[in-house]
DNA sequence: AATCGCGCCCAAACCGCTTTGGATGCTGCA
DNA sequence: TGCAGCATCCAAAGCGGTTTGGGCGCGATT
């Protein structure tokens, strides 16, 4: 059933039969209703691909997600800042397309998407330092959002992100109130930016007291349970250990508590952690109450908002660019105390570590 | 730059300048070159929508999210599945469209995206016992794949799934071979044809030795690091506790692995652990040795090889159903040993639970 | 010499919508 | 009465490709 045919079943033309259903005033409430009707009855959906070639709209957004020997950056949280952008999309009839393509491919296929027109718009995601997609986007004309920011970016660009630094710097400052004050960081990659900005969170906590943060003790890694067990392992067994780890994330909090587990002691009491919670949806920090203490920012909701901001710059050419800054919430949980008043200083009596290499830090 | 720009700059028809670029016989070399050529130089790209207008086809693979209020199909296993799958895709010059919509959209949505022509078929993911997608697209006629198998479906459909009970059943007689005799599941959520599959195997492996496991260590729950924690965790105060654990994934495994800890126990002395391991690209089991004895299997490769196979399902209209049961491997980690000697029924000089409401088993 | 077949190319129709540029008839006002 | 103005509808031209149905020239066949 297409349009040419519930025209002619109703007796009209092409033309009047697709103002009725989009609205346009040129058409009699009478007649409208009457078409209404019948393309309901008729079950009449118009074609998306003749739509869209018509109008000369995508009706899509974009998201290439580079595919990496290395590292990937399809991670847990990429997807629930999927899932989030996804519900805007739509509710507003907009396509999603995923783009996976090898990541020295990256580039071309912006390239492409724009030219064959597959989208109106896209979502950068994992921004690095000086990230060269920005002027390619810019260059080619294509509008984009980045989720999260690309420090040393000339060109203004519209951007969703979380406060990481301020985020850090609170919980930061929440350890040095409780009397922390050798902390351990476990960050994430240092090249990404949002990586970065917590660190530069934790570094301005420590100098706005005066003091300065050990880089004995301050880690940069994947964000993942085993790069988290092993850096709060490698920082446990040093002559002077923290008190606390600030650490990046859920999962990487899950390795820094099997550590600590693995020495004998005790989180919270012992050693006070506090994580970045992105609140995952198969991820809970706790259920009634948080596990960790935690810094929490939505990342589904980052996507929600980073997806409306991008449909209004595609609504809407030639506006100036928007920017979003999301503050995360300090939750307080189970996982943090006062410091000890012993030092940790003297070797524990606690189970022999099982052999296996110890990684030094990057 | 377009067909008809291109072909008036070579002095050619569009006819011939599209057949030159398509590949057809009827036109001269020496002049398909030619085409080939200005089309490079003048960086051509078809459009897209042009393209999909006139040859019918979507170029695009659907995959249907439905957001419930409850527990989201938006999990880990579902990132890297759709990461497989994409590559496939991207390969064939074919998009990937997402639709995160309610879950009680979800039929609409397949009816939509058939009626509106935004695909050429769908991978149907998560399949539940009956699944009732599973007639919708049969009767709608949307070519579709689903990753894992709907028990109870009368009509024959294609699917790409691991071999669940196969994969649980090696996994405990390799345990009943330790000598354990009081195994624990740890599995996911029963309405998941996956989750019952697994739990199959589990149930056969003692039948087939004479053993009835006991349906007080068997729970149900969803994959999540909190769920398999008071899983095991409520296992292990039982007067007659398990000395091994089965789990359902690698997240359920942390929980279990956190109980186990708390206890004052040891993985792979005091009680064995299997997990099974989707093999996901960014939450390795380890890097040279796998910390836990699993059942291994790339969920990514499983969303390469569905791709693949729906691909194939679109080329070639009215084929028969295709089918394709993945081994797991089982990888033998650190995690699992000899049942103890000793009865672990006496209560442990473990150190005393924290207050925490103990959950029952579903 | 007439015809056939083939290689090569083109004009035009078509895909299913949107949108421009009228056409028609009726009302209201000078 | 004449005409502008408005409400309502339609024919046709697009969007940018693909595909059908020839057309033309030339060597080979009869």
């Amino acid at each position: 059933m297409n349009l040419k045919e519930l025209a002619s079943k109703l007796g009209l033309s092409p033309t009047t039969v697709s103002r009725a259903l989009n609205g346009y005033p040129e058409v009699n409430e009478a007649t409208r209703e009457r078409v209404m009707d019948a393309a309901k009855r008729h079950n009449y959906r118009p074609n998306a691909r003749a739509i869209r070639l018509a109008t000369g709209r995508a009706m899509a957004v974009g998201h290439v997600i580079p595919i990496a020997t290395r590292h990937e950056i399809v991670n847990p949280v990429f997807a629930d800042f999927i899932a989030g952008a996804g519900e805007t999309y739509s509710r507003n009839d907009y396509d999603m397309v995923l783009s996976v393509v090898p990541d020295d491919q990256e580039e071309d296929t912006y390239r492409s998407l724009k030219s064959k027109g597959n989208v109106d718009g896209v979502i950068v995601h994992a921004p690095k330092m000086d990230d060269p997609r920005i002027g390619l986007l810019h260059d080619i004309g294509l509008p984009f959002v980045v989720h999260g920011r690309a420090t040393g970016s000339a060109l203004p660009y519209s951007w969703v992100d979380v406060n990481n630094r301020r985020a850090f710097l609170r919980a930061t400052e929440f350890l040095l109130d409780l009397g922390h004050r050798r902390i351990g960081l476990v960050n994430g990659l240092e090249f990404m930016d949002f990586a970065i900005r917590r660190r530069a969170g934790f570094v301005d906590a420590h100098a706005a007291r005066g003091l300065v943060p050990d880089p004995e003790i301050m880690v940069s890694d994947e964000m993942t349970e085993v790069a988290g067990y092993r850096a709060a392992r490698r920082m446990l067994v040093l002559p002077n250990p923290p008190t606390a780890f600030l650490v990046a994330s859920m999962i990487s909090g899950m390795g820094v508590r099997r550590a600590i587990d693995e020495r004998g002691l005790r989180m919270g009491r012992d050693i006070s952690v506090i994580i970045h919670d992105d609140d995952l949806s198969y991820m809970k920090n706790g259920e009634d109450v948080p596990i960790f203490t935690a810094t929490r920012s939505s990342v589904r909701e980052a996507g929600r908002q980073a997806a409306e901001m991008l449909l209004d710059l595609i609504a809407h050419p030639g506006s100036p660019p928007q920017q979003r800054l999301l503050e995360a919430e300090l939750i307080i949980g189970q996982s943090t105390g006062p410091a000890p008043q012993t030092s940790l200083s003297q070797p524990l009596p606690a189970q022999p570590l099982p052999a296996q290499p110890l990684p030094h830090s990057p």
